[in-house]
RNA sequence: UGGCUCAUGGUGUAACUGGCAACACGUCUGGUUUUGGUCCAGAAGAGUCUAGGUUCGAUCCCUAGUGAGCCAACCA
């Protein structure tokens, strides 16, 4: 039995909804799901966990799904999205099999609405959105109907054709479904099913006038591609009523008929999900992009460091409900642990250094030590690195004064540098502000690591890492942190989501010294500065410059 | 003056659809360890929102209440 087929071990309630299809004669070959983002912002956290629900069902069931973009409105989309959607789901992993639009079904969207009409069942309504909107009413009370609800088909006909050719300024009349305006559902108060745009649309141009909106168009897309489970998040439930209003009035005999089914989106602490608002932190450059290791987008996260096989293993253990869920982002930091540990290559980075000299080391030798690549996994092989008497150490690795909680570098205790000798600290100097600027200390040279000596094999309480002065690379280091204070900034509604920022999300060391081998790391893959966390490499331009994805996990206790 | 949905350890999901609540994260102990990592062993932590009811038996079914979310865009 193979691990990564046994994972699922307790079905969600939409599986079962599948499954009791099933069993009710649905065939398994009538399955059919489908992924459909609006081309309006970068996908998020929130967005792979739908992504893994569709295309995982897609995968237990051997049945395909569609990539459908709802590009119902031209004024809020665009193809650079479209672009980078897709680059995100096949990043994770994820092959669809139609590449869909649901402009593309403009026509036939446009064709079922005249039948509407002629049925008896649409009608234009020249009042003013603010008429429309009064009208409706409230929740708790019935609507008024509108005085065009009545006009003869011929004239709605005529109108609708008009609407359709541009004769009308945007705001001067929309196509309404007549259902009933003293629905207790506000959606079935006669619902918009067209409005006026006069923007081009970046795939049908200036074909259209009129554009379908989102409840007129999806189930029908569903429709179209024999969508046999659609599913989506919670504040679409109470738009079940009108899509399957809707696909009762156009459906034909013999054709499968679409079911909406609704699952509560994922919250993530300390960050927000909502698209709007993470445009907004684009737009006014409180973030470098979409794409800033800070966000939650599955390109910020693919940038910080975080593998696709994080982000997954993340939505499955997620798992999926109707209640509303805030998931603690220690959870997908774990997820992303337990991956790197097994796949990453293990360097010495020292990110805020301060000297240290050994003082009963040969002043001009140098000698080459060896240290494991990957401690997990042996065919990862080793590496060299360069030893002498000047070398950098962590500022923090060392206090002059410690209690016995700290395992580090203090005067008079010993220590062992990683992959190198124990040492003992000696003494110190300071600048004049009374900082210290050289730490000295002796070294046993018969404890060299690896020699197998009665020495070597000394317990000493603590190792640190170290880079050789005489032979290392400078890099930048970007450190983050939360980017919001608050562990919901999406549900204050009292401030600001933008009041609970976090200004240090963000923390640059630009002195960071690494050992040589970091001139030979590869954009793709993922590394371990050890005791630092893991860290990847911002871009393939620049070679010098290291995010870090997450920490190792820590235990210290002083 | 409404409709729909939800309610299980700190967090997220389970509980073979009625048989005295399980898993993961997190937390805490101890062991191993040349990363305070990994790995190993173990512990604490809920009696399932409340009150009734049905039943031999209720997390599960029913009723009422309480709390939370969603719905009044020509957004999706």
């Amino acid at each position: 039995m193979n691990n990564s087929d046994s994972i699922n071990l307790n079905e969600n309630f939409l599986e079962q909804i599948i499954k009791n299809d099933l069993s009710n004669g649905l065939d398994n070959t009538d399955l059919r799901f489908r992924f459909p983002p609006e081309p309006n912002g970068f996908l998020h956290i929130g967005h792979a966990k739908s992504i893994c629900l569709n295309f995982g069902f897609g995968k237990t069931f051997s049945a395909p799904v569609n990539l459908r973009f709802d590009d119902t409105n031209p004024e809020k989309e665009s193809t650079e999205f479209i672009d980078a959607i897709k680059k995100d789901i096949t990043w994770l992993g994820f092959q669809w099999d139609s590449e869909c639009y649901a402009s593309d079904y403009f026509d036939q969207l446009y064709d079922w609405a005249v039948m509407l009409i002629k049925k008896g069942k649409a009608y234009v309504d020249s009042q003013s959105q603010e008429e429309i909107s009064e009208q409706r009413g409230v929740p708790t009370s019935s609507g008024k109907k509108s005085p065009h609800r009545d006009r003869e088909v011929i004239e709605n006909l005529d109108l609708f054709e008009k609407m359709k050719k541009g004769h009308f300024k945007p705001g001067d009349c929309v196509l309404r479904a007549k259902i009933d305006m003293s629905s207790p559902n506000m959606h079935m108060r006669d619902p918009v099913l067209y409005r006026i745009i006069n923007t081009s649309h970046h795939r049908t141009n200036d074909k259209w006038k009129i554009y379908p909106t989102y409840d007129w168009a999806h189930g029908q897309s569903d429709y179209i591609e024999q969508i046999s489970h659609s599913f989506c998040t919670l504040e679409f439930e109470v738009h079940r009523e009108l899509y399957d209003w809707f696909l009762q009035n156009i459906y034909d005999e013999g054709k499968l008929l679409p079911k909406q089914r609704e699952f509560a989106r994922l919250n993530l602490s300390y960050t927000i999900m909502s698209k709007r608002k993470l445009s907004e932190l684009v737009e006014s450059g409180l973030v470098s992009g979409w794409d800033d290791p800070r966000m939650p987008t599955i390109s910020g996260l693919r940038r910080r460091g975080v593998p696709a096989s994080a982000i997954i293993a993340f939505c499955e253990k997620v798992g999926v409900s109707k209640r509303e869920n805030i998931i603690d982002f220690a959870l997908l930091d774990f997820c992303t642990r337990e991956i790197l540990n097994k796949i990453s290559y293990r360097l010495m980075v020292v990110l805020d250094p301060v000297e240290l000299i050994i003082e009963n080391y040969e002043n001009d030798k140098s000698e080459n030590l060896v240290a494991e690549n990957n401690p997990e996994d042996e065919s990862y092989g080793n590496r060299e690195i360069t030893f002498s008497k000047k070398l950098f150490i962590e500022r923090e690795d060392f206090k002059e004064e410690a209690n016995r909680k700290f395992f580090r570098l203090t005067l008079g205790k010993e220590v062992r540098l990683k992959n190198a000798y124990i040492i003992k600290g000696e003494r110190v100097e300071k600048d004049a502000e009374g900082n210290i600027s050289k730490i000295y200390c002796s070294y046993d040279p018969k404890s060299k690591s690896g020699s197998g000596s009665p020495e070597s094999l000394r317990k000493v309480k603590g190792t640190i890492h170290w880079v050789d002065k005489n032979n290392y690379e400078n890099i930048s280091v970007n450190i983050y942190d939360k980017l919001f204070n608050s562990e919901s900034p999406d549900d204050d509604k009292e401030n600001d989501f933008k009041d609970s920022l976090n200004e240090n999300s963000l923390k640059t060391f630009n002195n960071a010294c690494a050992e040589k081998n970091i001139n030979n790391v590869e954009f793709d893959k993922y590394y371990q500065f050890q005791r630092k966390g893991y860290f990847k490499l911002d871009s393939k331009k620049s070679d010098k410059i290291f995010n870090r994805t997450v920490t190792l996990r820590d235990n210290k206790k002083f």
